[in-house]
DNA sequence: GTTTGACCTCAACATTAGTTGAGGTCTTAG
DNA sequence: CTAAGACCTCAACTAATGTTGAGGTCAAAC
């Protein structure tokens, strides 16, 4: 395998290999418009290099906690440029600072509650704090949860 | 709907208005062992008050962000009298503190390196901490990701 | 110029956590 | 006793995030 000069497109193994997403995964991606590819005469993928960045920005998001359809509704909002800038990544990672900041809150509130409980053994569906967060019913619709958390 | 007598079992319905989670979810935790039910000459369920206690620690479990299989498994190993009494869930809770703990280290974490990302932009794949937690490829099997953390 | 490894598409499957609906039965208030 | 409402089972579907495989094509090294 030839090193890639630099500026010759990426491959979709390249892609693949220097991103550490499969390939499978980059299919995913780009049928879901999170990422977008030119194709050879013969139809094979040729990504950007700054797909790089764009890929980095999916990941990290995700680690952040978001699905791939906020993150593909923040890329769509950018400009119009596509691929996020550094000034487009400050504004975008303050949001998702925003989320961290709200998700590990919730979790702390609930590891209060939750050593209030331990050794109460009370786990009552009435009293127990643990258990009357503020999901009155717990109706919220089909389909895997997002984070196991409150909203 | 009369009341309930106090210490007659409980109907699905009840159960289910009780707990806040649909008819349809217990059938679906009963078949995945999380919770059990006698029944009746024609066949209904009817359930030990006992079960608001398990659905409760079931409910808790999953704040906490812990797939239901983990809760069963913990279920499980209780001694041998199912529903967990105030000795036992002593003894899981302290396991779920444990694992809230990891989480919310593992978000401050990200906050952190977030924070020093902030208006630098860098997000290269190559030197960014954002982009490389610990998490070599991303290769760990199929299906939706428990919490889109890094273990 | 051929062959081998990388790539293509499309469909089906996996996993978690349930929901929805069809078709039929119980229970209980009146 | 009967009718209404609660309950039963079973199969199929939802949603997110991909993976796997079959069947066929490209590209590049020799």
């Amino acid at each position: 395998m030839p090193q890639a000069p630099a500026h010759r497109p990426l491959t979709i193994g390249e892609l693949s290999e220097r991103s550490g997403v499969s390939p499978s995964a980059l299919h995913f991606y780009e049928r879901n418009g999170l990422i977008q590819a030119e194709r050879t005469a013969g139809n094979q993928r040729r990504y950007r290099r700054d797909t790089l960045r764009r890929i980095a920005f999916i990941k990290t998001s995700q680690r952040v906690g978001l699905p791939l359809k906020d993150i593909r509704d923040a890329l769509d909002s950018l400009p119009d440029g596509r691929t996020p800038t550094k000034r487009d990544w400050t504004r975008l990672s303050r949001r998702w600072r925003q989320e961290l900041d709200d998700r590990i809150a919730a979790l702390e509130h609930l590891r209060n509650d939750l050593d209030g409980c331990i050794g109460c053994g009370c786990l009552s569906l009435k009293s127990c704090a643990l258990q009357n967060p503020a999901d009155e019913l717990g109706a919220s619709g089909p389909g895997a949860r997002r984070w196991g958390l409150p909203k």
